[in-house]
DNA sequence: ATAATATGACACCAATAGGTTTCGTGTCAA
DNA sequence: TTGACACGAAACCTATTGGTGTCATATTAT
């Protein structure tokens, strides 16, 4: 029910501030763009494109009401974030200890380790 | 002690695939930047590039061993995205209530709610 | 019917991103 | 000391991005 090729990943949709934004925005309320638009410094335009690349990321969903046209956030792809993240927690649990054999082997040994080719 | 003005934040470095998988990479080794494009079919230059772009949002640690320069990953700043995404959360444990307001109000009343200006 | 509104589609533009190759420099090995 | 190696810096190219303004269309209000 969701195989929509997606052009824009989630990864890409919130590198960019203004989208970050308009998700904080569209948290609990469904809004027309002109009434999104009115929250940022450029053109109606604008905020519909980064709107549109919301979209295809999945991160909020369109619904026509008359003349408008309404978003709302879908935080669900967030969930690939999450899980992406998942992965690196270990790691900076683990951090200290990372650090000590980072520290460690300082430049002591400058030569041969790991597999260097 | 970490007050460097980054000009590129941890969404925008995750952004990119590439990026993504040199963090996996780095995980838990640290290598010198010939032994990581060995692992891409790009140059070493454009590597390089990327892993400043890295090392700019703090994700990287670099160090010089010799003639070489070593990366390690520094989960560190994934915290950051964690905070942000922890802010969501929320909204979708309670994806299905979210949904039932969605349907009630359906088109049934086009007009007036929330503060249009 | 006509005018106003909401919006998407389009054409366009400047800046950035991601890639390339070339070159200079520091470090290691013979 | 001479050559090979590891790397960053720089110049350059193309595609993408983030923005603009204009226009066509659908819907609503008069």
């Amino acid at each position: 029910m969701n195989a929509s090729p997606q052009k824009h990943d989630v990864f890409q949709a919130i590198a960019d501030p203004t989208r970050r934004s308009l998700l904080k925005l569209l948290v609990d309320q469904e809004m027309p763009v002109t009434v999104i638009s009115g929250h940022y410094p450029m053109s109606r335009t604008a905020v519909s494109k980064h709107l549109r690349v919301l979209a295809e990321a999945g991160l909020v969903k369109e619904r026509k009401v008359g003349r408008e046209t309404r978003y709302r956030l879908d935080p669900e792809p967030l969930q690939e974030l999450k899980r992406w993240l998942s992965y690196y927690e270990r790691y900076w649990e683990n951090k200290l200890s990372a650090l000590q054999r980072f520290v460690e082997d300082d430049d002591s040994n400058p030569g041969i380790r790991e597999q260097s080719p």
